[in-house]
DNA sequence: TCTGGGGTCCTAGGACCC
DNA sequence: TCTGGGGTCCTAGGACCC
């Protein structure tokens, strides 16, 4: 058997943590800028709110009903994160963690001594008593099952957060009253396509034929209904080096110079650099783009993107930020306002300092040397201590508003909680 | 006024090879 | 007028996830 252990409303959970007051009352975080809702409490739900809901669009329906609003942290909720998943790995030895708020744990050889059910609500006690986070815990023989029981065991109280498809007559029931598109990898490309076949419920949908799924969804769609019929065949290991790395960001304001767009995209590729040795990797292609306002249709629309080989793959935030700085001066054209870029590293291999025959780089080692010494004064002294002199001030126009910040609890000496007697 | 960010996998089709 | 077959690799785009 496998579970599935998900933390509920994860973000906000996080924020109430540390705030004193709001247990029962409606909390939400929003992405970066403030832009959308990501996460949200049950209260939050109840007014009929959807996650990537515009703030702006709710913003009066949240404040009528006292709703706490916070900016999100992702450094607190990482940090968070691995309280939690450390905990999961003490109570079950073999894990997998999948996202930010959720980790598989296989359940196979507890059977014989433990209730499963028992165990998992132990763990779940656990989990609350010591980091305050509600945990709910799906249990089947698949994973995409596992998903399934962990919605009901969200959504009903009655099974104490914890629930198990443990026999077929559990498995049908329990397909029979699930929403298609709640499934685990149906999309709505997929939705659309199976309502207009005449399918409805998840378990009308298991119990078609497997080479009509196969016909017209293909192997994902195929997956799917294999692990709906309860044969295991979704592989989720192998995450733990990325295989792509991302920094992008919307700016709060438009920006329209190319010095301006040069200073965004260098700060993203100086990120997207520290990832890369954070996980001992390097990069072989460097990917930046940039585009104009796309709900603005009264702007001229634009958006471009260009990528470059590496002689050798790097991880030399020097080298990487100049080879994003000429695929600015290629895509960048004048009298567009921007509202977004961003830098991709990909051809991502292990090790951070390769060798090569007649390197037009010199002392190359030296290099990823200071760049892992700008890593080490940055842990000390804060995100952006030291960096290179193009990605501009500070507090440039462009750079990410937080109108509801909230400090990092978990990973800075200097913000940690005090609590007075 | 304000509209997120970071990933993975699969497939089809083109380029290229012998 | 007739114009191989079989294979690999790469890439863009679609679909999906949290």
């Amino acid at each position: 058997m496998i579970a599935l252990a998900d933390c509920n409303s994860f973000f906000a959970s996080v924020e109430k943590v540390f705030h004193a007051g709001l247990k029962g009352k409606p909390v939400c975080v929003l992405s970066s800028n403030d832009g959308n809702i990501v996460a949200m409490t049950t209260e939050v739900k109840a007014f009929g709110i959807k996650r990537g809901t515009p703030y702006f669009e709710v913003k009066d329906i949240l404040e009528r009903n006292h709703a706490a609003v916070f900016s999100s942290n992702m450094m607190l909720y990482a940090a968070m994160s691995r309280r939690v998943q450390s905990i999961m790995r003490q109570s079950v030895s073999h894990t997998e963690p999948y996202s930010i708020d959720e980790q598989f744990l296989y359940l196979d050889g507890y059977e014989k001594h433990h209730d499963p059910v028992g165990l998992m609500k132990d763990m779940v006690r656990k989990i609350a008593l010591w980091t305050d986070i509600p945990v709910s815990v799906g249990i089947a023989s698949t994973k995409t099952l596992a998903k399934v029981a962990n919605k009901y065991a969200k959504k009903y109280k009655g099974y104490g957060s914890v629930c198990m498809i443990g026999n077929e007559e559990q498995r049908r029931k329990a397909l029979a009253g699930f929403e298609l598109s709640d499934i685990w990898g149906i999309g709505a490309s997929s939705l659309a396509r199976l309502i207009s076949s005449g399918v409805t419920t998840a378990l009308e949908f298991a119990d078609k034929p497997g080479d009509w799924v196969h016909r017209h969804f293909h192997k994902p769609g195929y997956q799917t209904w294999l692990e709906l019929n309860g044969h295991p065949c979704i592989d989720t290991s192998e995450i733990l080096k990325r295989q792509t790395i991302t920094t992008s960001r919307s700016f709060s304001k438009m920006i329209s110079s190319k010095e301006d767009l040069k200073a965004s995209v260098a700060t993203f590729a100086a990120s997207c650099c520290n990832k890369l040795r954070a996980q001992d990797s390097a990069s072989g292609c460097v990917c930046v783009f940039a585009g104009s306002n796309r709900f603005r249709e009264d702007l001229p629309q634009y958006s471009n993107f260009a990528s470059a080989r590496l002689c050798t793959p790097s991880a030399d935030t020097v080298e990487i930020t100049k080879t994003a700085m000429d695929l600015v001066d290629e895509i960048y054209r004048p009298g567009i306002l921007y509202k977004k870029s961003g830098v991709i590293l990909s051809d991502i291999s292990s090790g951070c300092s390769h060798h090569l025959l007649f390197d037009p780089m010199e002392k190359r080692e030296a290099r990823i040397e200071l760049s892992r010494t700008m890593d080490k004064l940055n842990q000390r002294y804060g995100l952006n201590a030291l960096s290179l002199a193009i990605t501009g001030c500070p507090d440039a126009a462009w750079k990410v508003r937080k109108d509801f910040p909230t400090p990092n609890y978990l990973t800075d000496i200097e913000q940690l909680m005090t609590v007075e007697l």
